[in-house]
DNA sequence: TCTTATGCATAAGAAAATTATGTATATTTA
DNA sequence: TAAATATACATAATTTTCTTATGCATAAGA
């Protein structure tokens, strides 16, 4: 179970994205969720997570909301309306540097 | 030509590939490359190649020849034998992590 | 002659991680 | 029942890796 690994940058988008599907959550469950969806293989840390949920937060792109479950402390964070065309815009971007990336990568290019 | 973001830890991997292709590149020959296979998309700074280019030198991954070309500087890289084999570490990594983007972003888990 | 292209380099600063802590409660295991 | 693990938040110090700005120098084109 090698731990693949976070290219900087794409933190915000997969925050935004999980955001959008799942509704609202909150970070411990943005850390399952993420290590579920990839097999284990990413782990979010909590020292990258957090301040990342705080400053989406101050952007405005992040609502948040206190529950306490079991005794236990929550903050469900869910997107605004601005967040959610953040998300888009976001998504978009990745995108384009995946694309770019196969390009460079795939050496079809190399064929010319 | 909207200018498509690169995320930080993607560089190296780039230069990496280019240099198994092309053989032996020097910098600025990088950047033209770069810009030429994505179409204009990726413009990789000098401010960022070059400091890369040295780290890859001091790590071993990379030897220089330097030649006068026009009466012009020209620092020729290419892999060496340990810099073969950390491309490929890299582009599976790479791989990894759009195969893992992929997978967060395109909604198929929830169906479950 | 002035601008753009070619070719290298570094320094200051920003962004975004990692790593190491810290606090607290709940649950599982030895 | 004590210890370890899981749940849940947080921040500080440090590192990595960029961007932006600047610098030097030659060649080519407008």
């Amino acid at each position: 179970m090698a731990n693949s690994k976070l290219y900087k940058g794409s933190l915000n988008t997969i925050i935004l994205k999980l955001l959008d599907e799942g509704g609202r959550m909150y970070g411990y469950e943005i850390t399952q969720k993420v290590k579920e969806i990839t097999k284990g293989e990413l782990k979010i840390t909590e020292g990258a997570l957090y301040p990342a949920l705080h400053k989406l937060e101050a952007e405005g792109l992040l609502v948040v909301e206190v529950a306490k479950v079991d005794n236990r402390l929550r903050k469900y964070y869910k997107l605004t309306e601005q967040g959610v065309k953040e998300k888009t815009n976001r998504l978009v971007e990745l995108e384009d540097f995946i694309r770019n990336m196969e390009q460079l990568v795939n050496p079809k290019w190399s064929i010319n």
